[in-house]
DNA sequence: GGCTCTCTCCTTTTT
DNA sequence: GGAGAGAGCC
């Protein structure tokens, strides 16, 4: 750590698992300024989340036992919205642009392929925008994007004019957030010479995570002799489904003119038969820089524990039964998290915990500024910052205004510039009055400010009394209320505040505001009690980076996690990815490991018989309290252990496992069982439709395999399986 | 114009 | 199995 922490030229540090990265960004940003070696408004500091970024101001400031002022410390997203602030004119954005967080963006999406008389089913708004933010993240614009056949072209197209709508309209999605921002610097070379000037430093966080155009920015960034210092793990790369490029940590340190690499490989979170498991596991992977993780503890610590079951509802009773004797043995239940692949397996957890007694928490729903109630809310607020299409149908839709899809295309029919400019001049009573409601907001944005606009937007507007009068909505009625005092909140701090490291670059509350709720939706909702004392139920997608005494990975089967969709392409890069977000799961462990799994379960529906997971397979067997419940298939309940407490747990999971072959029987016979089908393109269909991805299937030459997806529909569909020694199979 | 019923489709997620 | 979207009914 101190190496890396040490020295004033560019770095890379390879941090792993539970080394201390947080620890040596903070100590780097200290070290620069205590030293004098920087001042604060030399250093920029990136991170991928808010939170990530708070924290990291936070923590200096303690090591520095003073604020640390102009330190420019935000996300990608943030630092960029800023420079697009300050520097609009040269953006060529309106200065009070609007930021399109994912919802809107999609709402946005649909308004256009409306307009253009595009069938969503031809092209679906979701897969636009996808195809949109794919682009920009590559940072290509629609007239740069490749389109090679018709239907690359079309979506290019759309491209277009979803591009020029955006730009007439003001409107800047999150991705526009940093091609803008590159484009720019790219565009203004005193603007980019200035910045790259000013920032001596530049640190990054997880860098593994950075995409495309985020690497390019940074490029930007560079003077020639100013430092980079990149902190990140290739083996915790879990996001290239969202474009993280992976070979981003090679390239590094011949971009960057990094001048040393410091690998952290000593972990002073786990037990060493947690690390071990977890190093055999992840030696698998071939694309990996390399990196073998040593506990700091000398003690072992209790083996890695399998929990197998019958069924998928055992499995989940299992872990909370085990749980629930921690909890009544004195371990504190913060301190226990469950983990699985998709949130669709947290029912069963839920329920079985509910019945066990035990209290949870569930990371991973809608985050407080994604709610319906407080986006429609904020819609009537929008309009009152000014003319805003999307916002006016969210908020005419949000209560029962009389206004339907008729009015609204009456209203379209006038051929105004913009609905806006319709409603404004609308004569019919009901569009009138909301128009005057939308006149009445504007009249008190302009008079008393942000928190009395929230207020009204939630009272004036009619959307609290609504929800109030009913008595299922008593929580979105909170919600609502809650919005007006963060509003409240806001104001006053913006008021204190003010001024930023750019001068007073905002100073309009309510647009700030609006900002605010884009770009940083709130703290990841946990539901339930947030004080007491919980099980945290997350995916494992969620859990990078939190640590926990004990772990428990749910759902370790074949086509669960791995996922089905990572085994479709047969391409290894999908599998490392899987393999990686496992390794992510199991290093969360601080003392205990349960790795669980149920040999049938219900899946989309069906009842699925799927094998043990292969990463079970790939950790070192001598990591394991029981590795014999691996390859025994017909174990009635096996698991068991001594558990960090030292307690001898003991859960018999009594069920009479159905057999393997009576199943099959009774599965074959499904696809006979329509009566009304004739013929043997019925018949056919019949079968095929019964064959659903996830589905385990025999085949005669090639033994089991898992369907991993299905194409087409009735007699021409084809499925492709995936057969463990012969590979994915059409 | 609003509510209820049926059909479809199924990762992961931050900004 | 269950959420979300579109169709149909009052």
């Amino acid at each position: 750590q101190r190496d890396a922490v040490v020295g004033e030229g560019g770095a890379l540090v390879l941090a792993g698992a539970g080394t201390g990265k947080t620890r040596v960004l903070v100590g780097r940003l200290a070290w620069l300024l205590q030293n004098n070696i920087a001042q604060p408004r030399n250093i920029l500091a990136v991170t991928f989340t808010n939170k990530a970024a708070r924290e990291m101001r936070q923590r200096v400031e303690a090591a520095l036992n003073r604020p640390a002022g102009a330190l420019l410390v935000g996300t990608f997203h943030a630092v960029c919205h800023k420079l697009l602030r300050v520097h609009h004119q040269d953006a060529k954005l309106p200065r009070d642009f609007q930021i399109l967080d994912a919802q809107d963006q999609l709402a946005f999406v649909r308004r256009i392929l409306r307009d253009l008389q595009v069938p969503e089913e031809l092209f679906p708004p979701a897969e636009v925008r996808g195809y949109i933010n794919a682009a920009k993240e590559a940072g290509l614009r629609a007239a740069a994007v490749p389109a090679e056949h018709s239907r690359a072209r079309q979506m290019a197209d759309l491209y277009a004019k979803y591009e020029s709508a955006a730009k007439k309209e003001g409107r800047v999605d999150f991705a526009e957030l940093l091609l803008a921002a590159a484009e720019l610097l790219r565009q203004n070379q005193n603007l980019r010479e200035h910045y790259a000037a000013r920032f001596r430093h530049i640190l990054v966080d997880e860098f593994q995570d950075t995409n495309r155009l985020q690497y390019d920015w940074l490029k930007l960034l560079d003077s020639g002799d100013n430092h980079f210092f990149a902190v990140g793990d290739d083996d915790q790369s879990i996001y290239g489904f969202r474009g993280a490029e992976p070979g981003v940590m090679k390239k590094f340190c011949a971009d960057f003119r990094a001048q040393k690499i410091v690998r952290l490989e000593r972990n002073y979170r786990s037990t060493a038969n947690i690390l071990a498991a977890a190093n055999g596991l992840i030696a698998q992977n071939t694309a990996r820089l390399g990196k073998t993780l040593q506990a700091a503890s000398a003690d072992d610590g209790p083996r890695v524990m399998i929990v197998r079951a019958p069924r998928a509802d055992d499995e989940a009773a299992a872990a909370a039964e085990i749980i629930r004797r921690k909890r009544d043995a004195g371990a504190d239940l913060n301190g226990v998290a469950a983990l699985y692949r998709t949130n669709a397996q947290s029912r069963l957890l839920e329920r079985k915990l509910t019945e066990a007694g035990v209290p949870y928490r569930i990371y991973g729903g809608l985050r407080f500024f994604e709610r319906m109630e407080v986006k429609n809310a904020l819609a009537y607020m929008r309009l009152a910052a000014g003319d805003d299409d999307d916002a006016l149908l969210r908020a005419v839709n949000a209560l029962p205004w009389g206004i339907g899809p008729r009015t609204l295309d009456a209203l379209r029919a006038k051929n105004y510039p913009g609905l806006c400019a319709a409603v404004w001049d609308a004569d019919a009573p009901k569009v009138a009055g909301f128009a005057a409601l939308i006149r009445e907001l504007r009249d008190i944005r302009e008079k008393d400010g942000l928190a009395e606009l929230a207020r009204a937007a939630v009272e004036k507007s009619g959307l609290l009394e609504y929800l109030e009068s009913r008595p299922k909505e008593r929580e979105r009625a909170e919600n609502l209320r809650e919005l007006a005092a963060a509003a409240a909140e806001f104001a006053r701090e913006h008021e204190e505040g003010g001024a930023d490291a750019e001068g007073a670059l905002e100073t309009d509350a309510v647009l700030s505001f609006l900002a605010n709720a884009a770009l940083e939706a709130g703290d990841e909702r946990a539901s339930g009690d947030g004080s007491a004392a919980a099980v945290n139920l997350m995916t494992a997608h969620s859990a990078k980076g939190l640590e926990f005494d004990s772990v428990f990975v749910a759902g370790l089967e074949e086509g669960v996690f791995p996922h089905a969709r990572s085994l479709e392409s047969g391409g290894a890069a999908e599998l490392e990815e899987e393999r990686r977000l496992m390794y992510v799961a199991m290093t969360r462990a601080r003392r205990e490991l349960f790795l669980c799994f149920a040999d049938e379960r219900q899946l989309y529906g069906g009842v699925s018989r799927n094998p043990p997971s292969r990463f079970l397979e790939e950790i070192p067997s001598e990591r394991l309290a029981n590795p014999e419940a691996l390859s025994s298939p017909s174990a009635s309940a096996a698991w068991g252990g001594v558990g960090a407490d030292g307690i001898r747990h003991g859960f018999e999971v009594r069920r009479e496992r159905p057999k393997w072959d009576a199943q099959l029987a009774a599965e074959s016979g499904m696809k006979k069982r329509p009566a009304s089908a004739s013929g043997g393109g019925a018949g056919e269909k019949d079968k095929i439709g019964f064959l659903r991805p996830g589905r385990v299937v025999m085949h005669a030459r090639y033994g089991r395999g898992v369907v991993t997806e299905r194409t087409g529909a009735g007699a021409g569909a084809e499925i492709k399986v995936a057969f463990k020694t012969a590979g994915i199979r059409a």
